[in-house]
DNA sequence: TTGTACGCGTTATCAA
DNA sequence: TTGATAACGCGTACAA
């Protein structure tokens, strides 16, 4: 089957290429009887509209880049599901890119991102630089970034939809002083330093503010190769603190494990809260207790603003920082 | 910043456009000094060629299509790893598409694959039917299906890198026999059918062989929320079956925790494999018995297979079907 | 309402 | 070793 151009379609309507192009765009100048004379030619043809050259001649591809670590993948789910459906209601292709440490430097995404001259980039906040941003910033290129809060000086062309995971934690924490808890411990996610560091900047406030000093702060270095390993060692020689927070399901349950084994309960010895939510939560004994984020508007609210950019960038100016709410989804592990 | 074309290189070195199209594509027979000349006049614009128009000259765009279901996302997390990553190596970008039932039916990812002219397209064995498949083999789009086996005829152009999940599950079930248990249950899996069939159809197989009818292939309709839903309530009613499969973490788990609340003991009672492997399964107490696929490999092999029918597609001529092999990883739930 | 001709940014062919 | 020019497939002023 010989590629079908406009041109075949225009000779098998008896019409110019033009008048084939306004069908396909929907133009209302032509005539009712032509249109139709075309629209037949193009179903009988099986012609489709050569979407690399419509780009070429527009200078717009209507294609969307996604940039995403690849070990963050299985949780950003929801998010992309967000992303995905608006992109779709909007038009918009997809250009999905991963970063890893090994073989697709951001670097490398950032140079097939300005290649593919996609019409703007949707990134996670959890691997790139400032220095990355700016380097896309340079080429024009329209951008949000998603997840949690941007900092530093904001540069042009940016928007950023997010949690406010310092506010969450800073209100978390008074909770557990109200409660009477003050020994509260956080355990680090590699996978997520910059969500991380707004937490910690969170409970650095609160206990700040009690003129205590927050020093809970568990990190554990790559050579466990899990923070299970790491915690069911832990909790072997030390005591869990009374209240225990991780970021990530796999986390909580593997500190739930860890304190299971070790002969601590949860929530009567230590309590529990997982930042991030996730259905496996709910399929433990007892449940864990965790923040509702809402995952799905993340990526919506973030898709819908970058379309609103590239459409007209004017009536977005004031606004690009929208923060999403969370809720409180407490259930077994605390009290 | 003006977008800097091939154009603006060639002025700035003071050359002909062919030159600087030379120099970008490390044709060998330019002067090393003009080289030079143009690389820093590349350096100095910032230039970087545009894929679109390159796409147009060379009717060849360098980019694959994905297309997964939405809600699989998370599960297929590996396996996209393993697709990325050889994606990565070959230099292709990747087009994302998702299929739901609401927004993006498959017809609407199948017209924008056709319109934006990608080199291949890498689909997932459970969100297409054949017709549509033949689709996009009338568009000449190679393709790989990744996942399960197909089955029907085979379409010219279409590759399958697959897990045999048939004989999975007959070499399961007669290693049962051979252990004395038949009474074996299985959970159908809505996500994935086409899984599913393969796996009723080893049983069957096996059952067959003996002499016996399987039929205990545990299906529930939409109007429970979650598998979880259903078991708790199905094992408060019916004694389970002393062993029993299921496919996915999140179905063995509330299993697991179904059958504890009606108090039954695992694997004292009822034994239990889970198909697809989690890290989650590990976390559970008894650690849950499942399979060992190779999910990156899957990915990995798939990416690979379609490149070579990309740039070569004689040599794959014989042996575009590709199976690749599971082991068991038993652990606490079988005895 | 329709058609002509040029531009979009690149590669490839052929000539110099 | 380089340069001029014709594709690639489409959108769009401008003309008819």
């Amino acid at each position: 089957m010989k590629r079908i151009t406009i041109y075949d379609v225009a000779k098998e309507a008896d019409v110019s290429l033009a008048t084939v192009s306004r069908v396909i765009n929907d133009s209302n100048v032509v005539r009712e009887d032509t249109r139709m004379r075309v629209q037949q030619a193009i179903e009988k043809l099986g012609y489709k509209p050569n979407a690399i050259a419509q780009g070429l001649a527009l200078s717009k591809t209507t294609t969307i880049s996604i940039v995403m670590s690849e070990k963050l993948f299985a949780y950003n789910a929801k998010i992309l599901n967000g992303l995905m459906d608006v992109a779709k209601i909007y038009n918009y292709n997809i250009m999905f890119h991963t970063t890893s440490k090994g073989i697709s430097k951001m670097q490398d995404v950032i140079e097939s991102i300005i290649k593919s001259r996609v019409d703007g980039v949707i990134l996670f906040n959890d691997n790139f630089s400032e220095d990355e941003m700016e380097v896309l910033h340079e080429y024009q290129i329209p951008m949000v970034v998603v997840g949690s809060k941007l900092k530093g000086q904001k540069i042009g062309n940016v928007g950023n939809v997010y949690i406010n995971f310092e506010r969450m934690a800073y209100e978390f924490v008074n909770e557990c002083f109200e409660k009477g808890i003050d020994d509260i411990s956080m355990v680090e996610d590699k996978l997520n330093l910059s969500m991380m560091e707004q937490l910690k900047a969170g409970v650095d406030r609160a206990y700040a503010e009690k003129g205590l000093v927050f020093n809970k702060y568990v990190t554990y270095d790559d050579s466990y190769k899990s923070s299970y390993t790491f915690l069911s060692d832990y909790y072997k020689r030390n005591k869990p603190s009374r209240m225990v927070i991780t970021f990530r399901d796999s986390q909580a349950i593997a500190l739930m494990n860890a304190c299971k084994e070790s002969g601590y309960s949860i929530p009567d010895d230590t309590q529990l809260v997982c930042i991030l939510n996730s259905k496996y939560l709910t399929m433990m004994r007892p449940m864990i207790s965790t923040y509702n984020i809402p995952e799905y508007d993340l990526g919506a609210v973030a898709m819908r603003l970058l379309t609103k950019m590239l459409v007209d960038d004017e009536s977005v100016k004031q606004n690009k920082d929208i923060e999403i709410s969370f809720s409180k989804m407490f259930r077994e592990t605390t009290k």
